[in-house]
DNA sequence: ATTGAAACGACTAGAGA
DNA sequence: TCTCTAGTCGTTTCAAT
């Protein structure tokens, strides 16, 4: 599953996901090769599925979306076929925009994004807290996002 | 601060939130009109501050970060100051990648990505317990990550 | 605001080193 | 592997609406 990169392709990985509109010819300046070669090492990392999409990255609170907040969520039971069933709920909550999987005494991470306060209280006590097999929900709001740098962190 | 945007920018920006990379020729066949107004509207949006980057999605598991936890930080004194002060040193963790303040009792919550779990062990009781104003720590490993949608919730 | 045309530059296949 | 060349296609400016 590890893949085996040259020196090229962790500079290629970097730059990418500093800026994933980068043109191919700039790309190529930058990690000093020509175009062609580049572009056949990035398709090679798209098949290989070590680049797994593009994103563009928006101003949530510009478009209306003011509230972010995490959810943790316990369940009461945590067979496989109960996280399952519940991942498939999440699946279909449009408000969870990520959900993770953790290890101890909580079982989900969610992170939802509201227009307000309101339609996330909604969410929260309507929705999740009412979904079958939840236990308990603790909810924080989130004042500020502090940092956010692209997941995998490739030396600079 | 919101934006006014017509249906044709919401179509824009929901398609380029899904794929960053789409040329722009093809994004103004998807939202119906030709290409130079669709570039200007993009870098309308650009400007605007609505878009605010292009990013690759990797696969942080291939390139050998097997390891992704949350650690949910409790300060000792929550002034602005303090406040900023660990926010600086937040900025120079690398493997912490986001950080959110937080509302209620975690007063921040840290992404973390290392290679191994001996790597986020030695972080977490070398670097993060051990910073100044950290009161409590607690930490919880992903087991997987069951949703990931770009983060603004656009209707589809 | 938009379209359509045209110049410019990038993309990408192919040939050859 | 790479570089170079060349044709295709996308980008971007501009005139006109």
């Amino acid at each position: 599953m590890k893949a085996r990169l040259d020196a090229i392709d962790w500079h290629i990985l970097k730059e990418l996901q500093q800026d994933g509109r980068m043109t191919n010819v700039e790309l190529a300046r930058r990690v000093g090769i020509s175009a062609p070669p580049c572009l056949r090492r990035v398709r090679a990392l798209e098949e290989a599925g070590l680049v797994k999409g593009y994103r563009t990255i928006l101003d949530e609170k510009q478009l209306g979306y003011d509230v972010t907040a995490f959810a943790m969520v316990g369940l009461h039971s945590q067979t496989e076929a109960d996280l399952l069933g519940f991942e498939k709920q999440v699946a279909g909550w449009k408000l969870v925009r990520e959900s993770y999987m953790l290890s101890g005494e909580v079982d989900f991470l969610l992170k939802c994004v509201a227009p307000d306060l309101q339609t996330l209280q909604n969410f929260i006590i309507s929705e999740l807290t009412a979904a079958p097999n939840v236990d308990s929900v603790r909810t924080a709001l989130t004042i500020r996002k502090t940092k956010d740098l692209p997941i995998v962190p490739i030396d600079e």
